[in-house]
Formats: structure tokens, sequence, C-alpha cells
DNA sequence: AACTGGTTCAACCGCACTCGT
DNA sequence: TACGAGTGCGGTTGAACCAGT
């Protein structure tokens, strides 16, 4: 017997998401936060299948997103943590705040997959390609070993969240041998997380896949003032975890803002509270949402750039009070 | 300016998995 | 245990964008 189809494709919109679209769907989620995603587009007004929703709002709407190309420690942790993982993305993204499976996974195919190749290694085995002679191999080698041979001279080592691992692990996983050779021998030993880097290690304890249930009033607060919005230098960076945008909340004034009790569970045991939080309120995610919640009806003042039918709004641009006064 | 080929990435599709009954 | 609904995941697609000619 086939699986029914998740919803009722007949007079359901597919395609790019619109402005509005958007506007309905995070509004909605901040209103009642989220919950059965079937249910989602009928109780938002959407045209959508529920699976879309969630897909929107998981890779695109979700407030802690980071923007902008990976930086090159991301990089690393994805080149690392794929040989150990292989094609799972998701527990990939898991280990980079902020990061979706979609977008290392894209990354991986358009970036990274060329950059080894180039590099000479092979990016399914993370080995040298094995066409090449031994004399060019070594030459490759000398110019940029390969993946281990890195990790030995420079101890680059991408640990696996051990809460994620053992989560994930009460269901069978299965691995490669490659793969579960390397994450088994780790368990056993108990020492998964070696705190090669600080940073590192901070940012393991928040997982994308561990991001709260976003209730309204986790997220409904005061905007901020129109100055703090987005400087142009600020631009996609990809490591967020600036000095300025770890004071961010003091910058809104929102110093008594908190997380959701199920996000503060999570993160109870990090000393390192205030940071892993600032991680998910950077200039990026004042930017983006900024940028979601511009309004159609915008007087055109040039903050508006794009065509109506083309709906592009991930290149709009706009300003704080739009989000303010736009969405509710 | 127009065309073309390559690149990027948001979104879709279908299968797998989990959970409740 | 079997079944169905809901959700997650990874592969794939296609429209938009970009660079070269």
């Amino acid at each position: 017997m086939g699986r029914q189809p998740c919803c009722d494709k007949v007079g359901l919109k597919k395609g790019p998401w619109t402005a509005e679209e958007d506007k309905k769907l995070i509004n909605f989620i901040l209103t009642n936060g989220q919950c059965c995603w079937r249910a989602v587009p009928k109780l938002a007004g959407l045209l959508r299948c529920g699976k879309s929703c969630r897909l929107r709002w998981t890779n695109y709407l979700r407030p802690d997103l980071k923007r902008g190309l990976l930086s090159e420690y991301e990089e690393k942790m994805v080149i690392d943590l794929h040989a150990q993982l292989g094609n799972r993305w998701s527990k990939i993204a898991s280990n980079l705040p902020g990061r979706t499976d979609n977008e290392i996974k894209n990354h991986w195919n358009t970036h990274i997959k060329k950059k080894l190749k180039k590099m000479g290694i092979d990016p399914v085995t993370h080995k040298s390609l094995s066409n090449s002679t031994e004399q060019t191999q070594a030459q490759q080698e000398q110019q940029q070993p390969p993946l281990q041979k890195q990790q030995e001279q420079q101890p680059f080592i991408v640990e696996i969240d051990p809460k994620i691992e053992h989560k994930n692990d009460q269901n069978k996983e299965p691995e490669t041998s490659f793969e579960s050779s390397t994450i088994a021998e780790a368990k056993k030993e108990d020492q998964i997380m070696t705190p090669l880097f600080d940073s590192m290690e901070l940012m393991n304890l928040f997982c994308t896949d561990e991001v709260p249930i976003v209730e309204p009033n986790d997220i409904l607060v005061p905007c901020a003032p129109s100055t703090s919005s987005a400087s142009p230098s600020s631009s996609s960076s990809t490591s967020s975890t600036n000095s300025s945008s770890n004071n961010f909340l003091q910058d809104l004034l929102l110093s008594d803002f908190e997380w959701s009790d199920t996000y503060n569970d999570n993160n109870i045991d990090n000393s390192n509270n205030n940071n892993s939080n600032m991680a998910l309120w950077d200039d990026d995610f004042i930017r983006s949402w900024n940028l979601l919640m511009n309004d159609n009806n915008d007087d055109g003042d040039g903050k508006q750039v794009f065509d109506a039918p083309l709906n592009q709004y991930p290149r709009m641009i706009m300003d704080s009070e739009s989000w303010a006064n736009g969405l509710f």
C-alpha cells in the first residue's frame, strides 16, 4: 500500500514563496508556535502543503539562521564531519549552529566538492584520488595533505556532539564501516568531545536540531531601534559571534529577555550560556527578519528592490520600522 | 545588447523513521 | 504486532543569477 501524499496537492501552490506567504507563516508561528505542520497552512491561510511550510520555516525563516557563505572554520568542520558521518547533512548541520542541512548540502555540492577535488582529495572517501601517480600524490600531499594527514599535523578534529549522537543512536544508525568505527570507538571511550577549540565546544552546545519551539512571547520583543539594524558593514559574514553581536541584547535593551524553558534546559549546563544565546540573535538575525517583515505597502522610497511578480524577497531591503508596523 | 553556458540555492519529491493507537 | 499519520532526511530539480563572448 502506498503512502498517502502528505497533503492534498490539488490547488496547492508550489514554487518560490512570496513575501506575503512568508509573513503569514511567520505570523502564524509567532502567534501559535510550531504545532502540527499539516495544520499550519490551513490555519495560517496558506495554499501550501505543510511540508513546504516546515521546509520554508526551517531552511529560511527560522530566526536563528545564519546567512552568507560558510566561514573557513565552518567549512573545515563540514569536511571533517562529512568524513565521519558521510552525507548525513542534518547531523552535520546539528554541529553547525545556525546552518541548515540544506545549506550545508548545497555548499558541499557547489563549493567543497570542487575544492577537495582541486586538492586531489576524493570528496567521497576523503582520501587522495587514486588515479594520480604516487609521485603526483606525494606532490599533492606536500601542497595539501589529505584530511587525515592534516589532522595529524594540525589536529583539527571535529567532534560530534555527544548529546546529539547518543540521542540519535537510540535508534540504530546504518553506518558505513568507515564512520562507524570512528564514532563507535569514540563513544566507547566516552570522549567524543575533545575540547580542542573553545569555540568549538561552545558551538557544540547548541544544536540546531534542538532549536526551541518558538513561542510568541519568546520572539515578540520590542523592536530594535532602527539604528541598530544591519549596518552594511556587518554583511552576511559567517562568523556572527563577534563582539558586537555579543552585546546584541544589551543593544536592544533586552537584558531581561529569556528563552523558553525548553531552550534554557538545553543549555542549562552551558557556562557560556550568554554566548550561545547571542549566537542566535546576531546582526544577521535582525537583518533577515527585517527583510522578511517588509511590507508590500512600502511607500516606494527605494527600499523595496524587487519586482512584484518575482517576489524574490530574500534580496529585498527594508528597515526595522516596517518589521514592527508591517506584521502585527 | 544579446546570447550562452555554468553556477547557485530554494524548493520539491519520495522514502524512511517515529510515535500513537 | 500492525497500521496510519506526521515528520525528517537526502537526492534532485529548475529558475535566477553571473561571467564570458
